[in-house]
DNA sequence: ACAGTTTCCCGTAAATGC
DNA sequence: TGCATTTACGGGAAACTG
């Protein structure tokens, strides 16, 4: 059988895509030397839509897969197939309900014979979410977002029934963590300005702090994205697929202001000189785009504010953003190819911020019209996983390189004597 | 169960890979009516490599899935899965073969009891190879060319322990025929001598068409692409994807010179006026690329030829190569932009060839750096099936709109007697 | 007809095994 | 160790189903 078996998704547990495999590990809390290859545990999931486990469900547990002498059982190499019921109906019993809001548990079970006792033994993970395709990862993951951000609860899968409300603060300390835990930053108040606006519309800042979230289908969902027919959730996670693949130093490095209001932005570009630029995150693509806006003269010598159509994941590919901003020109009023960008707001000179990101030779281009000659050899920040070395998929999230930053810090199903 | 099963390649029967399902038919050639319902099919694959049928496997032969009254029986969503030994051993008896070359036998058993006598019937497909990464496919859809191209006979299987040479005249039809049953327009025999040199080095006209080609480990394998890493197949797959999703318009047009050597090339432009080009495919990239080449006078008078780098499907996917064409610049001597594409070889105006293909807005670009908003909306020659309404897996090759070029005709698995 | 959901399967990357 | 081959799974598209 094959061994390494990293999780689906290592920044994104929780979340189990059918027909992909996953691992989970059960560990006895109490220590039992003497039950060591003792206890058989096996593997189940709830039965609200059936799901069949796939791989090897049972496992005795030990003491090797511990590394602190306790008992301990993983299993590797599990994936989860719907069971279309004779010819083909759906089985979820709670119809109500779109699948990525569904929670299931994965739970854990073994017998003990103790002292002549038969002692029943039962965990369970956290509510996880059943996924079929990847593209509803996005809101699958917000769902486990918004559950251990307002529960402590370990098992309430009727959660998204009735979801309970979070305020902003909540809401904005789960975005910005979204990014710090996957990048070397996260959201400042100035971009969580703006997505408070997108998310709560037009209030001021006092009201939107005291302001109070409804989950999905209310604020959050498809209808609040002004009728674009995608999520915040999706809108929001390819942006951040974008800078950890394709952008990720720039952003490290705090270059890119990204989540900016065009009026916000016009304000602040305005009073300063032509050639000042930043970079911000296209409002309008669900595929997550990223563009420039700069300040120049006209002929009249009026101030004016321009930008590019975003660069997409498509482009970015064969070109690094980087390059892009360095080797992008225009044509000015006497016919001559002129770079429009010079400081990277407020004044930081553009050479300076993206000079080292660069390929020495590729800096003016010769030629128009889509030459590929420039665009050959890649320099890409890398596409690089950033998960911890040590992982479980249904970790304690400190794991995770930071808590989950809502009430819950999460459970790495412990068995605890659950019945008599 | 689902209905609609295409099989895996419209236009690469004989080719299956793991995984993924095929269809298959079987038909009674002698009409007995009187046997309809009563004949019990069932589908194998031989035993060389241990190969699993998953799916439906036997079928009764009905009268209504044929429209001739004859009777036969259709197999859907069959999938082919290696059945690894233990733990985890190839089962190939003959692991002399790459799996390319390995020639497998789908079969199809039945019994009829006629007039107290029991007859055992039995049938099988043509040769196919078994693949399980679609990466195997121009390799293994060559192995098909080769077999059928050369023999005759209908289970050959030990074909490639010794594969017999072909001569240029057949490799010509074959690889012209690649070309004309996909697309509006097969290989002209300039083309053709292109590939020709590529495939038998230096030799005079002459001698070429006396040639004998060896195959693939000899002539037509990696080796021979001059240490480049991929095979004369996939070279050539590549560019044959490129044509149909990319530039079928221009191709069925004949706009696309494609194989035309370098220096054939400096030959046939260097008398022509400057502004005269040509779209040749790049010989060094394994992905599929296509170029052009250009006439042009230098500072001191001196005629010059000119190319781009290849562009690649990727760079194909946001702008169209009509649209390129149209408005590909360079910045000549005076620093002004011009094209350098005046004239399509002859001397064909190239809006004449190419503005058709472009859409009104997007002629010349009036910024540099990659401008994404010019490559927006995209403009390309559909993405479209080829293959002909009617289908089998097995099929008589007529019903893929052509006959293969070779000496075998094909086979659709008929019943016939073999053994009492 | 439609939208939510699942299935199909290519193509890249990684793992596997000889 | 290297290379041939298989497996894994994201992502786009098609199929399915209430």
């Amino acid at each position: 059988e094959r061994q390494p078996c990293m999780p689906m998704h290592p920044d994104r547990p929780l979340v189990i895509k059918t027909g992909v495999q996953f691992t989970n590990k059960v560990r006895l809390l109490v220590k039992f030397p003497e039950l060591n290859y003792q206890l058989k545990i096996k593997v189940c999931i709830d039965k609200s839509r059936k799901f069949n486990i796939l791989g090897t469900n049972t496992k005795v547990m030990n003491m090797e897969e511990s590394n602190n002498g306790s008992l301990s059982a993983e299993f590797k190499h599990l994936t989860l197939r719907e069971q279309r019921c004779g010819n083909g109906g759906r089985t979820n019993s709670d119809a109500s309900l779109i699948v990525t809001e569904e929670l299931h548990l994965i739970t854990f079970e073994t017998e003990v014979y103790h002292q002549g006792l038969k002692i029943d033994l039962e965990t369970h993970s956290l509510p996880v979410v059943v996924i079929s395709n990847i593209c509803q990862m996005p809101n699958a993951w917000a769902s486990i977002l918004w559950y251990n951000m307002l529960t402590n609860h370990p098992k309430n899968v009727n959660f998204f029934t009735k979801p309970p409300v979070g305020t902003w603060d909540q809401v904005a300390e789960v975005l910005s963590w979204q990014f710090s835990s996957t990048t070397k930053r996260g959201l400042t108040i100035e971009q969580l300005t703006t997505l408070a606006e997108k998310l709560l519309g037009e209030m001021t800042c006092l009201e939107k702090a005291m302001c109070q979230l409804l989950w999905l289908s209310d604020h959050l969902g498809q209808e609040n994205m002004a009728g674009k027919g995608f999520s915040f959730w999706v809108w929001l996670d390819n942006i951040i697929d974008l800078v950890k693949k394709y952008i990720l130093a720039l952003w490290n490095e705090g270059y890119i202001m990204g989540f900016i209001s065009k009026e916000r932005e016009r304000a602040i570009l305005s009073p300063k000189p032509p050639g000042t630029f930043l970079l911000r995150f296209s409002e309008s693509s669900k595929e997550g785009g990223i563009t420039f806006t700069w300040v120049e003269k006209d002929i009249n010598g009026k101030t004016q504010i321009q930008s590019v159509e975003p660069y997409t994941k498509q482009q970015l590919n064969s070109m690094s953003f980087a390059e892009i901003i360095m080797g992008y020109k225009i044509m000015d009023a006497t016919n001559i190819l002129v770079s429009p960008l010079v400081y990277l707001f407020p004044e930081i000179p553009k050479e300076e911020a993206f000079g080292k990101y660069c390929r020495p030779e590729a800096a003016p281009e010769p030629e128009i019209g889509g030459d590929p000659m420039s665009s050959k050899p890649l320099l890409h920040t890398p596409k690089k996983c950033l998960c911890p070395s040590v992982f479980m998929d249904f970790p304690d999230c400190e794991l995770l390189g930071n808590t989950f930053p809502g009430t819950n810090s999460g459970n790495t199903s412990d068995l605890f004597p659950m019945s008599p």
